[in-house]
DNA sequence: CGAGGGATACACT
DNA sequence: GTGTATCCCTCGC
């Protein structure tokens, strides 16, 4: 399976549970830093109030969204930075945001890019996790992942297994279109310390994995 | 421990 | 000038 393959050819939103479990990786050059993805959200285009290329808007800051799947969409915020891939073919502006990790490796290195901050803290939010994988610039937007420091790790075998994903509403989403709001597009791992705004007593055993 | 609000910079109007 | 796909500190329990 290729990058091409895996972000096309069926629903933003099942990509998107699909991706849970899976190791994302950055590795520039020095070391390679991660963990398992355990929240991913998805943004089905134009028809979604949420997206940023909701009514076809277009721009060089959501460019990414527009590119085919597989690209990568990093955008910025306040002073903060998301990670994104584009899904499905080009100008089919969808996508998925990587809003979360449990970290695995490099752990020492990804606690000092978070100034000292360990534990959930550490990457249990899309701009922490990019903070963790000390990025603070768009370098990579518009990078085909394969052509990029990142790796999404798509053997099977691979993919950690939940006990149970749960598919629950955005954060963050502005509520002026409840519909498109209240859409269960957030996947995550059920009980996972780092999905984010787990409550300690939601905490699962094995944190959530099968 | 967890809810709530302020900080902060960038893209776009 | 306005709004934002967040973070983190403060404060009340």
């Amino acid at each position: 399976m290729n990058y091409s393959d895996y972000f096309t050819n069926r629903p933003t939103d099942e990509i998107t549970r699909d991706l849970v479990g899976r190791p994302l990786i950055y590795d520039n050059e020095k070391e390679k830093l991660g963990g398992y993805i355990v929240e991913a959200e998805a943004y089905m285009g134009k028809n979604d109030r949420a997206a940023h290329s909701y009514g076809g808007h277009r721009s060089p800051a959501n460019e990414g969204l527009y590119r085919r799947g597989g690209t990568i969409y990093i955008y910025a915020q306040r002073q903060y930075f998301f990670f994104d891939v584009a899904c499905q073919e080009e100008n089919e502006p969808q996508g998925v945001l990587i809003r979360a990790i449990e970290p695995i490796w490099g752990i020492d290195t990804m606690i000092k890019n978070r100034s000292g901050k360990s534990g959930v803290l550490l990457t249990n939010g899309p701009a922490k996790m990019m903070q963790a994988f000390g990025i603070h610039d768009k370098n990579w937007n518009l990078h085909f992942l394969s052509d990029s420091p990142f790796k999404i790790d798509l053997e099977d075998d691979h993919r950690k297994p939940s006990q149970e994903i749960i598919a629950d509403k955005r954060v963050g989403i502005n509520q002026s279109d409840p519909v498109w709001a209240n859409k269960k597009l957030r996947y995550y791992v059920a009980g996972n310390p780092y999905a984010s705004d787990m409550k300690k007593r939601n905490y699962a055993k094995n944190n959530g994995w099968a």
